[in-house]
RNA sequence: GCCGGGAUGGUGAAAUGGUAGACACUCAGGACUUAAAAUCCUGUGCCUGAUAAAGGCGUGCGAGUUCGAGUCUCGCUCCCGGCACCA
């Protein structure tokens, strides 16, 4: 029948090369008559490894999106670019011995053609790439402005290192088990002068804007958690001999009565102080042991918590007690106010301390009902803790008091003050490498940190020999001299350039404003494009960064809102998380374990349409798959299947479509488009085989302008065999006319609905058999419910006993309530 | 510990409170072939039964609501992701 076999590599490199001389299909207008659709992918970074499935994954997503939003006649801004800044290029280019530019050229020459490849349709037109000085120049603008409102200040604090990349990090990028995300080193404490920016002043905000964005509960929640509001309350406390004052954090004012001690910090920085001269010795070994101990160390250690006593005590000021003060480093430094009250009977980790250095218990709180008379007794004797609520004892004045109201009264009378904390740091923005935006600022030593004049901008980078990192913590730019060496922009004098970079999450924190007007030289993106194509209407990427360019970025939007320059507080206005997709074995892909699967390989055995297609049909988009060959296989046959109906529709030349495909072809239009609006993508090509399935069933019986309407549907997700068989059947030759610029088919309400309906008959709840009747009687009950044409095993099962009740949901189901004898007997027994 | 998400055949998975397992993979049998691959056809949740007819069981566990529960409610167990001495 058919002598062509489909042979993807072919079709696929002829319209690669048609539709790079047509980029205008792709390209998105400053068209305001015109309904505009901004779907975002994250942009990648352009590492020497190349694309990798999971972009393919979430690209293609995208794409779909992009594709179907184009043909129902939308103007779709689908763009993309490459965050070309950060450590491994930089790393790459030392180890291959060639400039970072030059790495980043040859990598992003690489993402491009494999792209291509994949059949993405973005709009190149708006490329962009944050390591082009038209670009970071913007960058380095938005640091200035944020430098300009007091949101970009330096600072010497201690901050997370990583000693493998010599570089100081952001506690984003410190993970849970205390290493670089990035290398996995350890990550150690150091201390350095750095530029941090201020996001927790947008704490507040960044957390409750989230009720005005369609993202999805576990992003929300990953973020208000990061952010880790706590209201709460800062009491003083005077130390005993006039040695100062120490000021605490608390969320629970109410306990007060029952804190029996004071902790500091290992760092606070009255503990020198205020240490007794008998203590001092024990104090500095305590402290100095700490400072050894790595952020995973400390953590480690929770069940074990150690500390000093400083020989000095303060005055409860609710009783009167005095309370010692001790150094632990169960204490953090930097939250709150690096020094808590301690109240054993109602904080679990107090209570664990007091236990094992012997302080004082001192319950304050009767637990409310729900606890046992057993456990309550414990608590009231010290034997345990309580964290829950109740009414206040051993409270003087407060005695009898809910726990929930004294909270207020207490730091009202002792004159505290209400004070909100939250877990989220400030950004610390300097990193000490080269590959990385140069932060604008120039230090003089008469008129102090002062940023560049905005006509000098950008500050590019200059050639450099030398890229290694340096041991004591200052970037290679430092060893430029000629670069370093400048005037300050005040007073004239001689000054010095910041020799710090961005962090490699600078340049993605406004990239998608970029594209809105991506050649813009005066300003980062006219407030006219900015106006139409923002928000983004779905942005598609990583969970891995939740916490990270997700928050980022809302930041920096939200402070470019403030200045009046982006018209919406929001930037997304909905984002979706990607799964992750695995190797064969089920771990996670990784080089060191030579399991990585590299989607070009794959391409190349069935096809750039085939592997879209598995990567979408392997299930719901936000879930994790291992990779499976042999499904991939299955996605092959079916754009196989569709090569050969085609074919034979070619010679066969159908007059009318069977009706049993027309209506599956517009009940699969119907669907396809829905779930494409859900995100649904399994499910849609799950339709598709169906479709193809009924056709096969019924003699191919289906005439060339339905099976078109198959071929728009199909074209967003296999875009290249699409064309090829549309531009097949088209015949016209002449000028080139995409299938991925028509419209897409709408589907007849009638049809999509079947002539007959199929209603399941049920006995007392359980399926028996099913009846078909005509679409027309569904609403004739009485007719339904009395025919004849009940199948004998239903019959059966009813005449076992009576008819109680008869239930017809209109088109859904019947149920038969029957009462059987033996049944009811039972019934009787378990009522009596 | 806290927060979020899950648990359905041999596997990946479908299912507005209404026929559980669509679609695909795997596997078995058959066709084509000298043979294999590819392709096509048939079967494929478990149990009883004969490979039939028919019936029973079945969506992690235990209760509940309902004529009817994979789906809703309550209480558990386990798995995955995030955070974690956050006062």
């Amino acid at each position: 029948m058919s002598e062509s076999e489909y042979d993807p590599l072919k079709i696929e490199q002829r319209w690669m090369g048609v539709w790079a001389e047509h980029p205008e299909l792709n390209h998105a207008r400053l068209d305001r008559a015109a309904e505009k659709k901004y779907v975002l992918v994250e942009f990648p970074y352009p590492s020497g490894a190349g694309l990798h499935v999971g972009h393919v994954w979430g690209y293609t997503m995208g794409d779909v999106t992009a594709r179907y939003s184009r043909m129902n006649g939308y103007n779709v801004l689908f763009p993309m670019g490459w965050d070309a800044f950060g450590l491994p290029t930089e790393n790459y280019a030392i180890k291959k011995h060639i400039t970072p530019q030059e790495a980043t050229a040859e990598n992003v020459a690489t993402f491009r053609t494999q792209m291509d490849a994949m059949g993405f349709s973005f709009d190149w037109q708006r490329e962009i790439n944050t390591s082009d000085p038209d670009y970071y120049r913007f960058t380095q603008w938005i640091f200035i402005q944020l430098f300009k409102k007091g949101l970009a200040v330096k600072e010497k604090m201690p901050i997370n290192w990583c000693p493998k990349c010599k570089s100081g990090l952001a506690n984003e990028e410190v993970t849970s088990d205390g290493l670089h995300e990035r290398c996995g080193t350890p990550v150690e404490q150091k201390m350095l002068e750095q530029w941090v920016l201020k996001i927790t002043e947008y704490a507040d905000r960044l957390i409750k804007d989230l009720q005005t964005v369609d993202y999805t509960e576990d992003i929300k929640q990953q973020q208000i958690n990061w952010i880790g509001r706590s209201e709460g309350a800062k009491f003083t406390f005077r130390v005993k001999d006039n040695k100062g004052e120490i000021e605490v954090f608390t969320t629970r004012p109410d306990t007060l009565p029952g804190a029996t001690y004071i902790v500091l910090a290992p760092e606070h920085h009255l503990v020198p102080g205020i240490t007794s001269s008998e203590q001092q010795e024990e104090v500095t070994r305590y402290i100095s042991q700490a400072k050894t101990k790595t952020r995973l160390q400390r953590s480690d250690l929770q069940k074990d918590k150690t500390g000093v006593f400083t020989g000095t005590h303060v005055t409860n000021p609710l009783t009167g007690e005095n309370m010692p003060i001790w150094v632990a480093d169960y204490v953090l430094t930097d939250y709150g106010t690096g020094a808590i009250m301690a109240v054993p009977a109602h904080d679990e980790r107090d209570f664990e301390f007091a236990k094992r250095y012997d302080l004082p218990i001192k319950p304050v709180i009767d637990p409310k009902d729900g606890v046992g008379d057993e456990e309550r007794s414990t608590l009231l004797s010290g034997e345990s803790c309580y964290v829950g609520e109740g009414t206040m004892i051993n409270s003087g004045q407060f005695d009898g008091v809910d726990s929930v109201s004294a909270r207020s009264a207490v730091v009202e009378h002792i004159g505290g003050v209400k004070t909100v904390t939250y877990k989220l740091r400030d950004w610390i923005f300097s990193r000490q490498r080269y590959w990385g935006e140069p932060i604008p600022m120039v230090y003089c030593s008469d008129c102090g940190w002062l940023p560049v004049p905005e006509s000098d901008l950008p500050i590019t980078l200059p050639p450099i020999d030398n890229l290694d990192p340096t041991e004591d913590g200052s970037s290679p730019l430092a060893r430029v001299e000629e670069w370093v060496n400048t005037v300050c922009p005040s007073c004239g004098g001689t000054a010095k350039r910041e020799t710090d970079t961005m962090p490699n999450w600078a340049g993605s924190s406004w990239y998608f404003l970029r594209y809105c007007d991506s050649k813009n030289e005066n300003e980062l993106a006219s407030r006219q494009a900015m106006e139409y194509f923002m928000p983004v209407d779905l942005y598609i990427g990583g969970a891995e960064h939740t916490t990270l360019h997700l928050l980022y970025s809302r930041f920096w939007h939200k402070f470019l809102y403030d200045l009046g320059i982006v018209p919406t507080a929001e930037p997304y206005a909905k984002r979706r998380n990607r799964g992750l997709i695995l190797a064969s074995d089920g771990r996670k892909m990784s080089k060191s374990l030579g399991n990585v699967v590299n989607p070009l390989d794959e391409v190349d055995k069935v096809g750039a349409d085939a592997l879209r297609m598995y990567e979408l049909f392997m299930g719901p988009f936000q879930e994790s798959f291992p990779w499976n060959p042999s499904a991939l296989k299955g996605v092959y046959r079916f754009l196989s299947r569709v090569w050969n109906i085609n074919a034979g529709m070619q010679e066969a030349s159908v007059e009318d479509t069977n009706e049993k495909i027309l209506r599956k072809l517009h009940q699969t239009i119907q669907k396809v488009s829905l779930d494409i609006e859900d995100m649904k993508f399994n499910t849609a090509i799950a339709a598709m085989m169906e479709f193809i399935n009924e056709v096969e069933g019924n003699n191919f019986a289906i005439n060339i302008n339905d099976w078109s309407k198959f071929l728009l549907i199909l074209a967003p997700f296999a875009p290249f065999v699409a064309e090829e068989l549309w531009q097949l059947n088209a015949k016209s030759g002449s000028s080139f006319d995409s299938v991925h610029a028509q419209t897409w088919p709408t589907f007849d309400e009638n049809l999509v609905v079947s002539s007959e309906v199929v209603i399941p008959v049920q006995v007392n709840g359980k399926f028996r058999s099913t009846i078909t009747i005509p679409v027309s009687e569904v609403d004739l009950q009485e007719k339904i419910l009395n025919m004849g044409r009940l199948a004998e095993g239903v019959k059966k099962h009813i005449a076992q006993g009576e008819i109680i009740r008869e239930i017809y949901v209109k088109g859904k189901t019947i149920n038969f309530v029957v009462r059987i004898p033996d049944d009811a007997t039972t019934r009787e027994n378990k009522q009596g």
